[in-house]
DNA sequence: TTCTGGCACTCACCACCGCTGAGTGCCAGC
DNA sequence: GCTGGCACTCAGCGGTGGTGAGTGCCAGAA
């Protein structure tokens, strides 16, 4: 167990660091912070760190930088969570509040997390499945075709095309529109598969191919439909993490393009509350030196989907982690309301 | 007038930094390409080159390296369109033929961009405006509250709330439902307005001001709503463009963050055949240092939206080009389709 | 005229060198 | 358990000299 000092030592460590981007020593740490103890007693703490793996020297006579576990530690006992300030607050909300449509509460919202943060910000639309059904339309655009637009009360529209095994009457149509919806309205995607279960049997031999290609079309967009769709910004920010460039980069935007590496990553965090994810904690190599910054939101108590950043290891977690749960906060907001 | 084998020594000067991305001294030149003289010849040749301004030394006792304005000489008279090889046609094809739906269309157009070109892909949505319309939907969500949905040619689902004045009854949405669609299916959005002009008087006084309100959403919608969107890929890509990184690639991932620059570029683009804009022709100034290639594609013969690659000056043009054409070409083919 | 070979010159790049200073580990003493 | 002192390490920096690719120019050949 390391003591009260060690532990302080650490986290001005990492403060440091962070603030400066370069390997901190004893003499300066005890300058910038009052530890009230001389430099050589310092070095021995770090000394015992580093045994334990909370720091490293990247060569020798250099000073100390924390590791992943060190982070790990700052983040788990040492560090809060920065709230911002009502200024910051009231700006969030207006920018949010702008609004006219799902899109654009997706885009500012990312825009507005890369600000705030200077990092990469990468937001989720919100989930088909766990979002309710507000509306179901059906068109007939041929004699055997139609088309099924599913509309979320997250405001998300959903359109697929069904090919029926044989034509279809437009009276069939309008009568299953309207069975469809007056079942699936409202209704939790999840409940949807066994509220349609016996539709056909209420219509004609006729038509009950057609109905049934519908069905089918219905119950792959709600379930199969998980190819869940997200936007990120602040790329450039990128451009801010070191000196030794092309190597660090690279791969992470090579990460952030294959959306399914993201979806992962942001499946990965646990259901409620913040998930810090710090370099090899992630499971994807690129962003081995990259930590991510995650929370869900939602428009009633309930999370639809989630938010978060990308930054170095080397961020300002308190400050990035209100940013990021502040956001996740009014994003809910705006989504209740419309 | 510059001499047919100066014009022959600029290609050939262009080809082979393109190639080895570093300048390129007259011995290298003949021994690499025949032309049949020596390098002294060569020499002088380049001397004229210069001084007319296509290309440039990076420092004395250096080889030479094409300026903005030698690429575009390059590009206007010395070089064609490398067409794709009958394989990578076909896998081209094959690729966007699994397309499922518009989103999933232009997902995968600009991978495929980004993959054949190694740079950085831009594939802009059918605009609104060109399109025509497919079906339009009125849902009642309320008495006074509905739902306006418009599904264009291309796939595209655009969806208002329409707020009206009164209640409006379910026949009289029916009607208005049944009348816009005879009036502007497989019309073009610019036809639209004139043709439902007339509408409100077919109705009681008591709808009037809700098929006001409806038509009022739709023309906005078509109008107003030239709010464009558009996909980005590959800007790991960017990570290939030369050892002078956080300078050359911050302002480019900064340009292409902002919908508004990327749209003005394309749009500035002539509407018909391939246009390659160079290095400074460029009027945003992050992408001063790189070449942007973009042409219209289209369902039909006529472009509803554009795509294309932004990548160094320094890149292969005449692959670039022949690789844009055929995704544009093939992505026209499968909008048709569906 | 146009091309060629020869020649002197320039200069980026690289490897090497030695210095400096921040930072360390260890130890004896308070 | 803390502190001051001391010897040691080593990245970074600036200067130095050699190397070679590349140039411009010129006189002579085609």
């Amino acid at each position: 167990m390391l003591s009260e000092r060690r532990l302080e030592v650490l986290r001005a460590i990492v403060q440091d660091y962070v603030g400066t981007e370069e390997p901190v020593g004893s003499k300066a740490l005890t300058e910038r912070h009052n530890l009230r103890v001389s430099p050589a007693t310092v070095r021995n703490d770090m000394a015992a760190l580093e045994e334990e793996g909370y720091i490293a020297q990247p060569h020798t006579s250099a000073g100390r930088v924390p590791t992943d576990k060190g982070y790990r530690l700052f983040v788990d006992k040492l560090a809060g969570v920065k709230p911002l300030s009502a200024a910051e607050r009231r700006a969030i909300q207006g920018f949010l509040e702008a609004s006219v449509d799902l899109d654009d509460v997706v885009g500012r919202t990312v825009r507005l997390l890369a600000q705030l943060t200077r990092q990469v910000a990468v937001v989720q639309y919100p989930s088909l499945t766990r979002s309710t059904v507000r509306h179901v339309e059906l068109l007939a655009l041929a004699p055997a075709r139609l088309m099924l637009v599913l509309i979320t009360d997250t405001g998300r529209v959903e359109q697929r095309m069904v090919d029926c095994p044989g034509p279809i009457g437009e009276t069939s149509v309008a009568d299953l529109r309207a069975r469809l919806n007056s079942r699936v309205v409202g209704q939790r995607f999840a409940e949807v598969p066994q509220l349609v279960q016996d539709l056909p049997e209420a219509f004609d031999l006729d038509d009950r191919g057609a109905v049934s290609a519908v069905l089918a079309t219905l119950l792959e967009t709600l379930v199969e439909d998980t190819e869940e769709r997200l936007m990120i910004g602040g790329t450039a920010n990128l451009t801010r993490f070191g000196h030794d460039f092309p190597l660090t980069i690279r791969p992470v935007l090579e990460a952030l393009e294959e959306q399914v590496v993201l979806l992962k990553l942001l499946g990965e965090a646990t259901d409620s509350g913040m998930t810090v994810r710090i370099g090899h904690e992630n499971a994807h190599e690129g962003l081995n030196s990259t930590s991510v910054v995650s929370v869900g939101y939602g428009s009633g108590g309930e999370a639809v989907a989630k938010l978060g950043v990308v930054g170095p290891t080397r961020m300002d977690y308190p400050g990035t982690m209100g940013a990021v749960r502040a956001v996740a906060r009014y994003v809910g907001q705006i989504l209740a309301e419309s």
